[in-house]
DNA sequence: CTATGTGAACTCGTTCACAGCT
DNA sequence: AGCTGTGAACGAGTTCACATAG
């Protein structure tokens, strides 16, 4: 027994009222990521064909039996000796990741990053709505970004509380990144990605991601450190 | 023993000749991330200072006891009861990963966020040159970004080899990343990081990382439903 | 007495193999 | 016969507790 069932117990409890049949687990956070990407290679697909795990795996590049794993934390099943639905499949990862609800989303600080989130085409789609852009440079305050105007990162509290902010995304310098992540949790956001370097404080009950640019490159010059040693000096 | 040995024996092998003292076992991925957020963290203190544990942990956001399992891979100790001297601490991490080396980056795709990479003020300090930059529109090509002239990716094959490319970042729209990774593959990169949306298909051999932008924003979205549902409508 | 270094327990995630539908 | 669904082995990574050195 690995993991049998010492601590998730705890956390079961359902997620919505009883009667409307919900994933009976909690989700794991790696497999929240998965279904978001198996969203994509869905959308490219008519929602009436039918697909096999192996050929969803193949296209997400994924361990055919680590998908399946993955879909049995949804509330609809595959049909045996056929494959998945499309259609169905789609509505029901959109349903388990709060895809089908529109999350609104500030972006603070609009350098070259900033604007590359604020034109990211995949979010539409995936329910997540960028609804402000705060910048603190005058020169960047007002102009056009996207279809938004962006506005001073000092209005920050009132905008996001009048737009439902629920998601906050950090792109400024390491600088500025903890007092943006003041200011968005002062406005009630609970949730923050964060781009700039080093980490940020915030009070508990406060979900951080930290996406940093370099210690992923770090990661791969590492492995090509090995590799180079490994396969020799070709 | 917690992971003796029952795979990583394989990959093991000596990194260096022997006579150098070197990291006895394998340093592990998670591990090696999270050394490159040290070294950050290291470089605003003074080489000669002292830093405890505690200290670097709260300062990286980690776990003290994590860190110092993670600093039991590196070839230097600290001094029991006091710490770590922050200038051997830092040669020591930068050997172990890899960053007293240089390694050579080509990025290709000069949108924001290609340009947001190469103006990424990071890089230098860890080792991480910016070696070429390589585009496929037109209108870009001969422009100048961050001191370097992007070049058009048809070029991509001769120019990696004549810069010593080792690592390529692809930073391109989705169509387009599969023939810059074959691209680059060809011109002899292992080593990709992928900030475009989909699988990429390259063969064994090549190291792929992917950062998805809009996944991690959907791993927010999640936990902020499950927030919602048991914190209650506020 | 302080803060490091590390075995051992534990949690989390992935992979395998096969039973069970259709 | 084929592909899904899942229990169980496996492996990676994290946390704990304590022996140990300064």
């Amino acid at each position: 027994m690995t993991g049998e069932v010492t601590g998730p117990v705890i956390d079961s409890v359902m997620t919505t009222e009883p009667g409307r049949r919900q994933s009976p687990k909690t989700i794991p956070e790696a497999t929240v990521g998965r279904l978001a990407q198996y969203l994509r290679v869905l959308a490219d697909r008519p929602p009436v064909a039918v697909i096999s795990s192996a050929e969803l795996a193949a296209a997400a590049g994924v361990n055919p039996a680590g998908l399946r794993k993955d879909l049995s934390f949804l509330d609809s099943r595959g049909t045996r000796g056929v494959g998945y639905r499309v259609g169905t499949l789609t509505e029901s990862i959109r349903r388990a990741i709060g895809a089908h609800r529109s999350h609104r989303v500030a972006l603070v600080g609009l350098g070259h990053l900033g604007q590359a989130l604020a034109g990211y085409p995949g979010f539409p789609a995936r329910g997540l709505v960028i609804a402000a852009l705060f910048d603190a440079d005058p020169a960047k305050i007002g102009r056009t970004v996207a279809g938004l105007t962006i506005r001073d990162v000092a209005d920050a509290p009132a905008v996001c509380r009048a737009e439902a902010v629920t998601i906050g995304v950090i792109a400024t310098p390491a600088d500025c990144a903890q007092r943006a992540a003041d200011t968005l949790v002062g406005a009630g956001v609970r949730a923050v990605l964060n781009f700039a370097p080093g980490a940020l404080r915030v009070p508990a009950g406060v979900e951080v991601r930290r996406v940093d640019l370099a210690v992923e490159l770090q990661i791969l010059a590492f492995h090509g450190i090995r590799n180079d040693l490994t396969m020799s000096v070709s």
